[in-house]
DNA sequence: CGTCATTTTGATTTACTTCAATGATCGTGG
DNA sequence: CCACGATCATTGAAGTAAATCAAAATGACG
């Protein structure tokens, strides 16, 4: 069922995301518990398919570096994109009710992840109370992130859905302690106006308007956040 | 903390919705652990609150009658609106992340919910093992079914967004063992319209195009489906 | 350095909204 | 039970945010 996996890298108890990763909120006697069950993985290169539609669903994935996309194709055979996970994330969370990955997730850097198999951490919840408490408020948060995205696709107009894009990254970047008005984003343009439902036209005519107004800039795969406030302003703002 | 509530309808051993509720899966024997702290609540009336936006959370509740309108005010205070849901259904584990909540729920018709106090459900796990797992599984659904709602609205015409309101209304009537191509539903235009992120009129235009087709049509809150084939194959294609 | 993918910029189109006005339905109280 | 005000639905005309189409400019990379 879940063949073992060879570990590759730190503990749960020495990872520096415990305070945005699964685990938080555990005592520091339950990570030895967690560590063995634990799999770090080999790296994934830009590209890699962490999981894909159809394989069946044996493990919830914690990114630990990099960056992984994690999309669907349509009927038209065109991808879309549910979202793109950073370190301390967990993906996987809707393919437990079918036992089958809905989605595919592919690494867009050179990306680390942890497996954690979703059959031990049923056995383990017998060891460490709160295991499974912690694992259903992580999925009530993902609940109500998913119908908070929702709504921003559709209330908010293209602009504000620019803006309010770069400013969730930067307070993602800033949760996990890396610098946050400026930092490596490797993602295309395409990838970018796919999740916010928008085309790539688009968002280079926004990002050029935001640049003109000395907001932010980004070139080169590098965003710098120039006025995190004007464009705090601009994605509040009840009129577009 | 959790308050005594009065029971005033049958247990879940005897409910005609163990198929679709919270407990399918469940052995017999478990629905007496779980009958004596699951509280049948007085009926709503349409209209009435069943919880709101800031209150503590304590309770998840699944719909036994009726059918309840779940949404949100945006920064212009408008309405948005997360779901309609009927018999089976449970709803509030958007909140058990915050501890409070962060939609309103109110009664359309005339509705009984049964209230599932969360911190005795935890307890529970011991005496019913696979509870919780039982639990994962329905909150790996709605992460599964937000994200294919999402896809819904920013991939599909209006056009479509209607026709597939009124297929999945029927599918879910259907798999409640009620009948499916002639049902009451008691729901303002103006709420179908905020749903599938449209205005009353667009939703009004297409209605009237339906109806011409003789495909379905909706007079006087009764929804009749005339060419449920037609209408699939029209939410399946790929041109709009 | 040349090729291919990506991004940018401009002109046009379109699906849906907004605005406006009329008609239907609901509910309430006499 | 009917009348009347309010809410809701329909229909048409005009407006608009963003998509699409087209083409040039820039960048990535063997």
């Amino acid at each position: 069922m879940t063949r073992q996996m060879p570990n590759h890298s730190a503990s749960c108890a020495q990872c520096a995301l415990q305070g945005v990763c699964f685990a938080s909120s555990l005592y520091e006697s339950d990570f030895s518990q967690l560590d063995p069950v634990v799999a770090h993985l080999p790296s994934f290169m830009k590209g890699d398919s962490v999981f894909s539609q159809g394989d069946n669903f044996h493990h919830l994935y914690a990114v630990r570096a990099g960056m992984v996309k994690v999309y669907a194709f349509n009927e038209r055979c065109q991808e879309m994109i549910q979202g793109f996970y950073l370190p301390g994330d967990i993906i996987g969370l809707e393919a437990i009710a079918s036992g089958e990955h809905v989605f595919n997730a592919v690494a867009l850097d050179t990306t680390t992840v942890c497996a954690l198999p979703y059959a031990q951490l049923g056995d383990l919840q017998k060891k460490v109370p709160g295991l499974m408490d912690q694992m259903i408020r992580l999925m009530s948060q993902e609940i109500l992130s998913g119908r908070v995205h929702a709504g921003m696709l559709t209330q908010k107009t293209a602009e504000q859905r620019v803006a309010q894009f770069f400013l969730s990254m930067s307070s993602k970047y800033r949760a996990r302690g890396y610098e946050h008005l400026q930092f490596r984003l490797n993602i295309l343009h395409r990838d970018l106006a796919n999740y916010l439902n928008l085309t790539p036209e688009t968002v280079s005519r926004i990002l050029g308007k935001f640049h003109r107004y000395g907001w932010m800039s980004w070139k080169k795969r590098e965003v710098r956040i120039h006025e995190m406030e004007q464009l705090c302003d601009f994605v509040e703002a009840e009129t577009a």
